[in-house]
DNA sequence: CTTGGGACCTGGCTGC
DNA sequence: TGCAGCCAGGTCCCAA
């Protein structure tokens, strides 16, 4: 799933082949894709327009348009294609550049979605970004303090810190040591700490690797990302924990599949 | 206000 | 072997 190491790795091989570029077209194969948009209203807004600069935000992928944006979110199974094989599946639209590159979102589950909006005010309700300065673990403390939810729940809220999913909250929490279900505002100032120091060190980890690709996820380039191999203990119930031996258990935590080894993070 | 749970979506897997 | 039904999880929406 494009979480933010993955959204990252994107954008970042992205940038050359889009900035300066500008939109001279696109075909839009999936209405549901702009939501309540027409596919007119949406090439309006679009098309002739420059990409200025090529941002990430939480999960959100937001080409600058000068005045207007181009926002992406490929929730579980959306990806970019740069210039797709003519027999690619799943491809919901194709945008054109104006150096006659091709651009595809393809989505397998169709849950993606683009829209277009003004730049200056953009409607993403986000917490801080991990991976900024601004980002510090007194901030993420407060937050917790104020919410009598799981901890994996925490930080899964895009509130609380924007970008982390469920893969990078279970490495995130067997890093730190900690229980899942653990009220995040029962943690202690050191264990804030640490979970923040595993946060941040978790995310740059998978951003070294270019990514998950545990599922669909895929580079633009079609190349495969390598940062499951790093997995502790995410995607690997019934395996032994690479710390001590302990088979990694699976637990519901708010509905969503929790992986974490019951001796290494005990309650 | 906060928290919890269902809907959305489709391919792959499980179990009869 | 065939197929119904469940499961995966990010976000939105609604109910308690």
């Amino acid at each position: 799933m494009p979480e933010l190491p993955e959204v990252e790795t994107i954008r970042r091989e992205l940038v050359p082949w889009v900035v300066g570029q500008r939109f001279v077209g696109v075909d839009v194969l999936d209405l549901t894709l702009l939501g309540a948009v027409s596919a007119e209203e949406f090439s309006r807004a679009l098309l002739d327009r420059r990409v200025e600069s090529l941002e990430r935000r939480g999960k959100y992928l937001i080409f600058h348009l000068g005045g207007k944006a181009l926002v992406m979110h490929f929730r579980m199974t959306g990806a970019l294609l740069l210039n797709p094989e003519q027999n690619e599946r799943y491809v919901r639209a194709v945008f054109h550049l104006s150096s006659g590159a091709r651009l595809a979102f393809v989505d397998r589950r169709r849950l993606g979605v683009a829209w277009m909006e003004g730049a200056d005010a953009l409607s993403l309700k986000l917490g801080p970004e991990p991976l900024d300065d601004a980002f510090t673990a007194a901030v993420l403390m407060n937050s917790l303090k104020a919410h009598h939810i799981p901890i994996k729940a925490a930080l899964l809220d895009q509130t609380v810190v924007a970008g982390i999913g469920n893969m990078y909250a279970d490495e995130a929490l067997f890093a730190a040591g900690i229980h899942p279900l653990r009220m995040a505002d029962s943690l202690s100032d050191t264990e804030a700490q640490v979970l923040f120091e595993s946060v941040r060190r978790v995310l740059l980890t998978a951003i070294g690797s270019k990514g998950a690709s545990v599922d669909t996820y895929i580079r633009p380039s079609g190349q495969r990302g390598n940062a499951q191999s790093c997995f502790k203990v995410a995607h690997r119930r019934g395996e032994p924990c690479p710390t001590c031996g302990t088979i990694i258990e699976r637990v519901p935590v708010r509905s969503r599949g929790t992986c974490f080894c019951p001796r290494c993070q005990q309650c």
